[in-house]
DNA sequence: CGCACGAAATCGGGATTCGCTAA
DNA sequence: CTTAGCGAATCCCGATTTCGTGC
């Protein structure tokens, strides 16, 4: 059991930190016991308009910030993210800003030294040093993994923090005052002021005095409260900027010496620099996050969207502020701070906007890149490298090399020819003067260059480059069949088979305990494509005679084997696999290393299809190298081909598209499987936070397309009111669009497809929906709706079809539409604006506002409680399923006896307390034993343990019977905004780390020192961390930086 | 020596995460 | 290219057993 500790390095990590913020396991889920008294059974009933209510507060709340920002006088432009970090360094200790550019780190080391050190003086290099220096050694001391120390140290550090938060909090709530959300016609001043946020947090930081400080603390609790209510959501610049404000002074009031200590060690700081400047070059740009965040966003919305009028939008809210200037101003003496490069980043945006809003063409992701993609992917990583190898420089003369040097390293590998120049520069502090002073000017450009990038083409925007240059290893196949020789049965005589055909017979065998294996579709499909591998005249006919049952039961035995081997041979057998997989698992794009996906090609099987699919049971050839495209940077060496003799389809060196190779899906050979990054990659971290703020966005607009469609219920056009009842639809229910499907797949639907048959009137304006969505899932609710979208279905249901003849139960209810006719009215009301994007914004929101509604003084477990309510009407509105499982019953059965139990003992404990009472011995318990005599008190403090733990029981109880059939995962990982949950965490002193689960990746996305080595991590990359997400990131991060 | 008590070790299975691949 | 559920793998925690100590 230790000695499992000391091995694994990577997961015992997660689990460390989880122990260091241990809740109590007795979760009293008073709240939420009600809340769940509607259950499952009642979430039919649920929807998304409920939550409305709370996100309309959250308006209010911005305007009181903003108002509060007003009278500070101060205009603080801090992103919204670093108004987050700041929230969380309060809580966690640990500077952030970083999470921008290079510039940050130097920043935020020298702020996390000071807070440990002491708030009053900024610690110098030296100082800076040595605290590092203690970290390492401690670390080292501890012995093999630093990572896990340095998470404990934080963790801890963040858990006896006290929290600022607390007070404001609940003071912002108030807040009634809904302003509707600004139509797009006309933006809010506030938008202006948000913009303005990005840039100069970090002067004020510094200015902020102690008082000011902890008020601005306050300030941020409180305006991260809001921003969890709505400010993630809602684009309330004027919130957002308090935010940022409070987020710096809170951040240099709040470090905590553990967090600082832990940060500045060194290896960690210099890594994570070097990353952000390889980031910022390339274009990831963690500033825009924070913007978006803070601020609300609206800089991503340009970039992102791009909309002229948004832009203009902002523009004139920025100019109309002082916010602007101020943060030019900010820049301009903060240039030093670390927030540089965010500070860069946003003023590079305001210059552009003053240029005419025209985003830069997103040419190379980094500055470099840009300059050149034509120059040989060297130079072009020299470039980034150079950047990064300043910061490494700086942060390493101060600090120790030892932790450093894996980091060098790693970046050497990825470099290349870089590395060598880092780990000189490590050695030289002498040097870093005159490096410092490149490392600016580059990274100013690289803002710039990396802003225009990043603001102008996000990569989910389309047509843009999505990286300069692209290394990968390519795809590992799965290893040929080897035939097992044993024979199934045909006429109950064993049948000899080529090992091709006992390859599928034992497809087929080995689900025989399944499902599919007494389907009629795949058992038709499997046989026929048996069939023509058997050939014509094979004496194997007919299914009926088959005998699959020896191969089944040599499958069972192997299983078995695999099952009794010890822990030392699955070790072994796991590490060989990993070696052998190591080199496919990593690809390098644009300098950094990041995590491969699906790097696997998938082996041939039998298709499972869900619900009735018609192609169930067709066999998936296997895929060879003639059937794959790589796609690969034009310089990068071309993988190898891992089947001798065998060679890639093609080649190709698109560098507009995020797939690293391709085939075509031997079942659908119209569609394609693509091999992408991991989700923790940047590029995809870079997307999710697009969908984020796409959805965030939304809130601007959501009030007008309210009105617009709640008009159009009762136009004469049709197609109009089709399309304003659709989107009613999607907005209040998060129905999915809805595209055509073909015969060959699965018969579901979705909002434009929906049959005449899937909706029932039920009077007096009431409608129940009944049908099959993506998945074959089943979504059974039955809704109020406004009376005319009620008259609308009625009427849809029974009009003429185009014919002229009369609509039938099959046939299509909003027969004037299809996503995309659907869309393009979407994308009228708001650039970018999808049907998808309604169920992230509801589904953000909702968590938004039941989190703040929710949320009481409590304990952590309490108001884990909370969270996890939220999270599950998050996910009964996206109508996120799952099966019961097999053991729900027995487990279930198991809890109510274990309670009988309890309540048994409670039964004999009143009785000898009644018998103590009167000077009586206790009873014999049922063995005839004698009872201890105790003193009635004892007795009655027993019966008080047992009543709670028999209340824990059955709210236990309870809350599995809800959550049996509702799968809470999806929305956590898809569709929340990781920022609330994080905001959230912060303003009620929840621990970050593991209590929501959902957390503890969030911390990277604020570039927390969580672990130290992933610190350099900046927001663009890791963006929505969510639940396992969250962990596969922390793995990755861990994986690629520390090793 | 036997017993009570508590801490440590071990076990078992429920809960969570991961990997996969369909949609 | 994102979203989704499932089964297997892994983690985690409580329950039970074993061990150690003191009376």
């Amino acid at each position: 059991m230790r000695q499992s500790l000391g091995h694994k390095k990577p997961k015992i990590q997660p689990k460390k930190l989880e122990k260091v913020f241990p809740f109590d396991e007795e979760q009293r889920e008073g709240e939420w016991r009600k809340a769940k008294t509607r259950g499952i059974g009642h979430k039919a009933n649920y929807t998304v308009a409920q939550s409305y209510a709370g996100f309309l507060g959250v308006d209010a709340v911005e305007d009181a910030l903003v108002s509060d920002l007003a009278l500070g006088g101060q205009a603080y432009e801090a992103p919204d993210l670093m108004s987050v970090h700041g929230c969380i360094n309060a809580v966690m200790n640990d500077s952030e800003e970083d999470d921008d550019a290079p510039l940050v780190f130097r920043r935020a080391n020298s702020s996390s030294k000071q807070r440990h050190l002491s708030s009053t003086s900024k610690k110098t290099d030296t100082q800076k040093d040595a605290g590092s220096n203690l970290v390492s050694n401690q670390i080292a001391q501890n012995g093999e993994s630093s990572h896990l120390q340095n998470v404990k140290l934080l963790s801890k550090a963040s858990s006896e923090k006290p929290p600022l938060a607390r007070p404001n909090v609940g003071s912002l709530q108030p807040a009634s005052h809904n302003k509707l959300i600004t139509n797009d016609a006309n933006p809010k001043p506030k938008d202006g002021l948000s913009d303005s946020d990005d840039d100069k947090p970090l002067s004020h930081t510094l200015n902020s005095t102690s008082v000011a400080v902890q008020r601005k603390r306050s300030m941020e609790v409180e305006k991260i409260c809001m921003h969890s209510k709505g400010d993630n959501f809602t684009s309330g610049s004027a919130g957002n900027m308090d935010l940022s404000k409070s987020n710096i002074k809170s951040e240099n009031s709040d470090d905590d010496k553990p967090l600082s200590l832990k940060y500045s060690s060194s290896g960690i700081v210099n890594r994570s620099a070097s990353l952000q400047a390889v980031k910022a070059s390339q274009s990831t740009k963690p500033l825009p996050l924070s913007v978006k965040l803070t601020s609300k966003t609206k800089e991503e919305s340009d970039d992102s969207e791009d909309e002229k009028p948004l832009l203009s939008r902002f523009q004139s809210k920025a100019i109309g502020g002082s916010s602007m200037k101020d943060s030019n101003v900010a820049e301009k003496s903060s240039s030093k701070s670390k927030l540089n490069g965010s500070d860069k980043k946003d003023k590079s945006s305001d210059e552009n906007s003053a240029k005419g809003g025209q985003k830069r063409p997103l040419s190379g992701a980094n500055p470099a890149d840009s300059s050149s993609i034509k120059k040989s992917k060297l130079s072009d990583s020299s470039a980034s490298v150079k950047v990064k190898q300043e910061d490494f420089v700086k942060k390493e003369s101060k600090t120790d090399d030892n932790d450093h040097l894996p980091i060098a390293q790693r970046m050497k590998k990825t470099v290349s020819s870089n590395s060598a120049s880092i780990s000189k520069n490590a050695l030289h502090k002498t040097t870093s003067s005159s490096l410092k002073k490149s490392n600016i000017k580059m990274k100013k450009k690289m803002k710039d260059s990396k802003f225009s990038k990043s603001l102008k083409m996000p990569p989910g925007s389309g047509g843009g480059q999505k990286w300069t240059t692209l290394e990968h290893n390519g795809v590992i196949f799965p290893p040929p069949y080897k035939p097992h020789g044993v024979k199934m049965l045909y006429k109950g005589q064993p049948v000899d088979l080529t090992p091709e055909q006992e390859e599928v017979a034992t497809m087929f065998a080995v689900m025989k305990d399944t499902d599919y294996a007494s389907k009629k579709q795949f058992i038709e499909n499997f046989m026929h494509d048996w069939r023509l591998m058997l050939g014509k005249n094979h004496i194997i006919k007919k299914f009926e005679l088959c005998d699959f049952t020896p191969i089944y039961e040599w499958h069972l035995k192997e299983k078995e084997k695999k099952k009794q081997m010890t822990s030392e041979e699955k070790k072994v057998a796991k590490e060989e696999k990993l070696k052998q997989e190591e080199k496919y698992m990593w690809a390098i794009v644009d300098g950094v290393k990041e995590k491969v996906g699906n790097f696997r090609v998938e082996p041939p099987g039998l298709f499972r299809g869900r619900g009735e699919h018609p192609k169930m049971g067709k066999l998936k050839q296997r895929i060879r190298p003639k059937d794959i495209t790589i796609n690969i940077g034009k310089d990068a060496p071309i993988p190898e081909c891992p089947i001798p003799g065998e060679r890639w389809k093609e080649i190709k060196h698109d560098n507009t598209v995020t797939w690293l190779a391709f085939w075509n899906d031997p079942i659908n050979p119209k569609e394609f499987k693509y091999v992408f990054l991991a989700a923790s990659s940047s590029l995809k971290g870079q997307s999710d936070k697009e969908k984020y703020e796409k959805a965030r966005l939304l809130k601007d607009y959501i009030q007008n397309i309210r009105a617009n469609y709640t008009r159009d219920f009762n136009s004469k056009d049709p197609t109009k009111r089709q399309i304003a009842v659709a989107t009613y639809l999607i907005d209040k229910l998060a129905l999915r669009a809805g595209n055509e499907k073909d015969d060959d797949e699965a018969d579901t639907v979705g909002c434009c497809t929906l049959k005449v048959e899937n909706v029932e009137l039920v009077p007096p304006n009431k409608l129940k929906f009944d049908f099959l969505g993506k998945d074959s899932i089943r979504y059974l609710n039955t809704v109020e709706v406004e009376p005319p979208v009620y008259k609308a279905i009625g009427d849809f249901q029974t009009a003429k079809r185009s014919n002229g003849g009369k609509k039938d139960k099959g046939d299509d209810l909003f027969d004037l539409l299809d996503t995309s006719k659907l869309n393009t009215h979407l994308k009228e009301l708001m650039p970018g604006l999808t049907a998808k994007v309604f169920r992230t914004y509801n589904a953000s929101i909702t968590l938004d506002a039941i989190l703040n509604k929710e949320t009481k003084d409590g304990t952590a477990p309490e108001k884990i409680a909370v969270y996890q309510h939220a999270n599950k009407e998050v996910a009964i509105i996206c109508n996120h399923q799952r099966s019961v499982s097999k053991s729900h019953e027995n487990q279930m059965s198991k809890l109510n006896e274990k309670i009988n139990d309890l309540k048994a003992q409670r039964e004999e404990l009143s009785t000898d307390l009644n018998r103590a009472r009167k000077g009586k011995p206790p009873l014999k318990d049922k063995e005839g034993k004698t009872k201890k005599n105790l003193a009635p008190e004892a007795i009655g403090k027993k019966i008080a343990q047992i009543d709670a733990k028999i209340e824990k029981m059955e709210i236990d109880k309870q809350i599995k019977e809800d959550l049996k059939t509702v799968a809470l995962g999806t929305s956590k990982i898809n569709y929340l905004d990781p920022r609330i949950s994080v905001a959230w965490c912060k303003r009620h002193e929840v621990p970050i780390e593991k209590e929501c689960d959902v957390i503890s990746t969030c911390v990277l996305i604020f570039g927390l020192p969580v672990f130290p080595d992933i610190q350099q991590i900046t927001t663009s990359e890791i963006c929505m961390v969510n639940g396992r997400r969250s962990q596969l990131q922390i793995l990755a991060l861990l994986d690629s930086y520390t090793q």
